[in-house]
DNA sequence: AGCACGCCGACT
DNA sequence: GTCGGCGTGCTC
């Protein structure tokens, strides 16, 4: 019969399952079956079934011998979008991952309830959007990939004032929804969500955003799923999960603070943002805008390769100042506290803290060892330092996403920075020594971008103290030339032979696993950086060109269909160790 | 994950 | 001779 072959990638983490199963599809169910709904297909035991998705239906099968015809169609909603499942085989293949483990990521799981409801409601139809013609989004409708950097400093929308960013966003994503085409939007956070929902609310593009926040209840996230799938455009914005959103008319990717640890997946095959963001550009043509408080060496590397063009979204520039550390070093200096002192007059000061723990306490009583201090001693010593003034903390477990204006103190961990309405009348970055003493292959860079994020929620006139920092990173803040900086780091990743400027992956497994790996990688262009071995279990971390990247992880995928799968023994034996690769982690050794 | 196939040690 | 250990490989 033609047409009866249905293609399946199965929900199986092994990989020797990761590939395309041919089942026949029997005739009661050939008006459900198409590209993209949920089955049921047995797998090798009558009895035994497997979840999988069609992703095509053909004439002919290459299988040998009688094909085994699909169990059940889970539900007739086609929720896997073709240019999903060409983007999670991809991703899979890029990191010698499986693309179900992609899928999972990609495709929320499935709720009978909200389908159901689904199938018989009416859909809103789309209606056309106005929005202001904006330079950038025609570029990007053009399929360019640009880096920027965004306006400085908070904007008032209603009644709240998110980031520069957002509302530049805003702009660009409304343009490209009046154009007819779908934009996506991924932000690491759910702060950074919260802003972005505020401008798009408040703009032309309102009744086209949705929300796919991967935190958000199930139902909700299903909802949002079937919604993205109907014809577009939409406005998507979400966090990492939200590049893979389905969208067939996709105009523009927008990630924004592309570095920020969010944007990297704890879960295999651990692919960022930005690397997602990089392979869907590609296959879909849309355009990519790569917006972020400060130039990364990752992006800079792009921008010289000339993959990725360069695009000024504002000239506006915070106005920093470089506070030397004055006298014993511990104390804030005496030209930042002036300036707090003048400033809290007018309203919130923020100071930039590595922990209000210790740090900033430190700072005010020199000479002191420094002890860990709970947060309440901290707001007291700073009040005492600033008499009559409300102090605020703000950290990992103080959440704060806005401050009341007025005068006020707001000591922030880095990152934990609460807006304040129409800005902070003064910014002191505290702790920049000792953030730069972190051990990372990113340090600099990562402080960087903590500054600048810090300095644009200063209020456009109002000064950013960074104290007791010299050199290239502290000009790179005060001059505002964070691509000069990135530049530099590139140059010396180069001569090293580091990330950005090579890729690495991380095996670890069974001795002879990881060194036939080894032995096979070599030849491909991966190259030994590091080697350890204890009990049984080797460690080994290699490093290749950027061109060797298909080659080392086809190689590597092969070694897993090897060794991938070992025999579980009963619990409570441990499971044996079995062969594990990782490309490139962020702190490869 | 399960389940068959297949090649070496102790056995009625 | 055979029964069965579990190492290895496959699943349309």
């Amino acid at each position: 019969m033609v047409g009866d072959v249905a293609k399946v990638v199965l929900d199986s983490p092994l990989p020797r399952l990761d590939h395309l199963f041919d089942y026949r599809i029997p005739a009661a169910m050939a008006d459900q079956v198409r590209p993209g709904v949920r089955v049921k297909v047995p797998l090798r035991v009558a009895g035994r079934v497997a979840d999988g998705f069609v992703v095509a239906v053909a004439d002919v099968t290459e299988a040998p011998g009688e094909l085994t015809p699909i169990d059940r169609v889970v539900s007739p909603l086609p929720v896997l979008a073709p240019e999903v499942w060409r983007l999670a085989r991809a991703v899979a293949d890029r990191a010698a991952g499986t693309a179900s483990d992609v899928l999972r990521l990609a495709v929320p799981k499935r709720q009978a309830r909200v389908e159901q409801k689904w199938s018989t409601a009416p859909r809103s139809t789309r209606e056309r959007v106005e929005a202001p013609a904006d330079d950038l989004a025609t570029a990007l409708l053009g399929g360019a990939r640009i880096a920027a950097l965004p306006t400085p400093h908070q904007v008032p929308v209603g009644d709240g004032w998110p980031g520069g960013w957002a509302a530049d966003v805003g702009r660009v994503v409304a343009a490209v929804a009046a154009a007819g085409r779908t934009a996506i939007v991924a932000v690491p956070d759910r702060r950074d969500l919260d802003q972005l929902e505020t401008v798009l609310c408040a703009g032309p593009a309102a009744a086209l955003a949705l929300r796919v926040d991967a935190s958000r209840q199930p139902a909700a996230r299903a909802r949002a799923h079937l919604t993205a799938l109907q014809p577009g455009p939409h406005v998507i914005i979400g966090n990492r999960s939200a590049v893979y959103a389905p969208a067939a008319d996709l105009g523009a990717i927008v990630v924004w603070e592309e570095a920020d640890p969010f944007h990297q997946e704890p879960l295999a095959p651990y692919a960022s943002t930005r690397d997602v963001a990089l392979l869907r550009q590609e296959q879909s043509g849309a355009g990519l805008l790569l917006l972020s408080s400060s130039r990364s060496s990752t992006v800079q590397r792009l921008v010289q390769l000339g993959w990725c063009a360069e695009w000024e979204v504002s000239r506006a520039r915070p106005e920093v100042v470089l506070t030397p550390d004055d006298g014993r070093g511990t104390r804030i200096p005496s030209a930042a506290y002036r300036a707090a002192q003048r400033a809290i007059l007018a309203g919130p000061v923020l100071v930039q803290v590595a922990r209000p723990g210790d740090a900033a306490l430190r700072a005010l009583r020199a000479g002191e060892a420094p002890v860990p201090i709970d947060a309440g001693r901290t707001a007291h010593e700073l009040g005492r330092a600033f008499p009559g003034v409300p102090v605020l903390l703000a950290d990992g477990e103080h959440v704060h996403d806005a401050v009341p204006p007025g005068p006020r103190l707001v000591v922030a961990t880095r990152g934990a920075e609460p807006r304040a309405p129409g800005g902070y009348r003064a910014v002191l970055l505290l702790d920049g020594g000792r953030m730069l003493l972190r051990e990372s292959l990113w340090v600099a860079e990562d402080c960087l971008r903590w500054w600048s994020s810090a300095a644009m929620l200063a209020a456009p006139d109002a000064p950013v103290h960074l104290v007791g920092v010299t050199g290239d990173v502290a000009t790179a803040l005060a001059t505002w030339r964070s691509a000069d900086f990135a530049a530099r780091q590139l140059a010396d990743r180069r001569e090293l032979r580091f990330p950005p400027a090579v890729r690495t992956a991380l095996a670890t497994g069974p001795v002879r696993a990881v060194e036939d790996l080894l032995g096979e990688w070599a030849p491909a262009g991966a190259e030994l950086l590091q080697r350890t071995t204890a009990d049984g279990l080797e460690r080994a971390v290699v490093r290749f060109p950027t061109s060797a990247g298909p080659r080392v992880a086809a190689v590597a995928k092969a070694a897993l269909l090897r060794h991938g799968s070992a025999r579980r023994p009963k619990p409570p034996a441990p499971p044996p160790p079995v062969l594990r690769i990782r490309f490139d982690p962020l702190e490869p050794l």
